[in-house]
RNA sequence: UCCUGAGUAGCUCAAUGGCAGAGCAUUCGGCUGUUAACCGAAGGGUUGUAGGUUCGAGUCCUACCUCAGGAG
């Protein structure tokens, strides 16, 4: 057994505390999970990463890109240099990406058929080929403790029409993609039989934002018998109220033992919302890209999120922290006055501090609902 | 002192004699499985000064002022 998904309790809003083991380590579940697309979760090194605060865990799972890896260094590069916790020196677990999202991202730069993704690298322009097999391959090479499906997103907005025919295009492809990863896995850089260390492989759900597709697409991967399954293609445009009905019903059709992970979500009150809901693994780029941009999150007396754009006037005498009651190490140390000037002239430590923060924002966010649900 | 060149937004610079603009800076906004230290919007002008030519002048003419380079 690669993955162990133990329950500790479930709430009565739905929310499950739980806590999940891979072959790099354990995670606190509901957790979130950093994005780290080539391997790096932007401007922050990894040591901060494991420790964000005095009182803190760190991430305890981050995300790489299978695209983004593939092209640049190349996935048989990470695997000669030992796979990509190796490569990166990060010891805990990690999720990779099957990059379908760039399926979906890309467009323009690819075209999609049966067989797979004919698509251009967005670093050149040369012609690549993404299948489910070759994602597979890719993701088996890069060594991460979960792999993903290789799956299509679909626009917002879609005709019932349109999502069908995608869904219908993911379904074949998580079964080609499971076919060809169960006959592979063995090959992970730090593949050990012996200690029951294989990687996992999660489905995505698809149906746009179609209940009825949502059900049918959740069914058809159940049957699969993953060890997890992911929601995916939301918080791509549409309303929030819609995003939060497409997870709410697609829980229910979800196995209740195994960890659900909703992709790509979302801001700090949408990640508490769905944790409590039932999700149990969440990841986005919105505390570091956000950070990078010079948008931190705080709370209000209230516990309220807010949100603060250091750049602003008003901090540039701000002798105060972003959050006083944030328990991380840049709030314990630099005035909102010394973030902005770093941010105004340009000076990359601000961009740093900003993720720094963002990210203890989102895991305390985590440990705050984990807490709640015991 | 003379010669030459240049004076346009906070800065660096565009603009056949025909609606005075850009980049940067400033202020504000956006960001959801990262093509993103990114994208967008706004504010900002007596075109060095004073005259003249012209239907119309940032642009042509005259004088002056300032700066740069050259000559003496």
């Amino acid at each position: 057994m690669a993955l162990t998904f133990e329950i500790q309790k479930t709430a009565e809003c739905g929310g499950r505390r739980a806590s999940v083991t891979l072959p790099h380590g354990v995670a606190q579940t509901p957790v979130f999970m950093p994005v780290g697309t080539l391997a790096s979760v932007k401007a922050v090194e990894q040591g901060v990463l494991e420790r964000t605060g005095p009182d803190d865990r760190g991430a305890e799972i981050i995300l790489a890109n299978t695209y983004h890896l593939y092209l640049r260094p190349g996935h048989e590069l990470v695997r000669r240099m030992g796979g990509v916790h190796r490569f990166m020196s990060w010891e805990r677990p990690m999720l990779t990406d099957s990059g379908g999202f760039q399926v979906f991202s890309l467009s323009g730069l690819r075209k999609v058929t049966s067989e797979g993704v004919e698509f251009r690298s967005h670093l050149d322009g040369s012609k690549h080929f993404f299948s489910p097999e070759h994602s597979m391959d890719v993701q088996i090479a890069l060594g991460a403790d979960i792999a993903m499906v290789f799956d299509e997103c679909v626009e917002t907005p879609a005709t019932w029409e349109r999502t069908r025919e995608s869904m219908g295009l993911t379904h074949a492809w998580a079964q080609r993609s499971k076919d060809h990863f169960d006959a592979n896995r063995h090959l992970v850089p730090w593949f050990a039989e012996k200690d029951g260390k294989t990687q996992n492989l999660f489905g995505i759900v698809q149906g746009g934002m179609y209940v009825d597709l949502r059900k049918e697409s959740a069914e058809r991967l159940v049957e699969m018998d993953l060890p997890g399954y992911a929601i995916g293609g939301l918080a791509v445009g549409e309303p929030r109220e819609v995003t939060r009905e497409m997870i709410a019903r697609t829980l229910e059709w979800l196995p209740k033992d195994k960890p659900r992970y909703v992709m790509g979500v979302g801001y700090p009150d949408e990640i508490e919302e769905y944790a409590k809901m039932g999700v149990d693994m969440m990841d986005c780029v919105l505390p570091t890209r956000a950070g990078r941009h010079g948008l931190v999150f705080a709370r209000d007396d209230d516990g309220r999120v807010v949100r603060m754009n250091i750049k602003r006037k008003e901090y540039a005498e701000d002798s105060g922290p972003i959050d006083a009651a944030c328990g991380c190490m840049v709030c314990a140390r630099y005035t909102r006055a010394y973030l902005r000037h770093l941010f105004v002239a340009g000076e990359p430590l601000g961009l740093t501090l900003n993720s720094v923060h963002n990210l203890h924002f989102y895991l305390a966010t985590m440990e705050r609902v984990r807490s709640g649900l015991k």
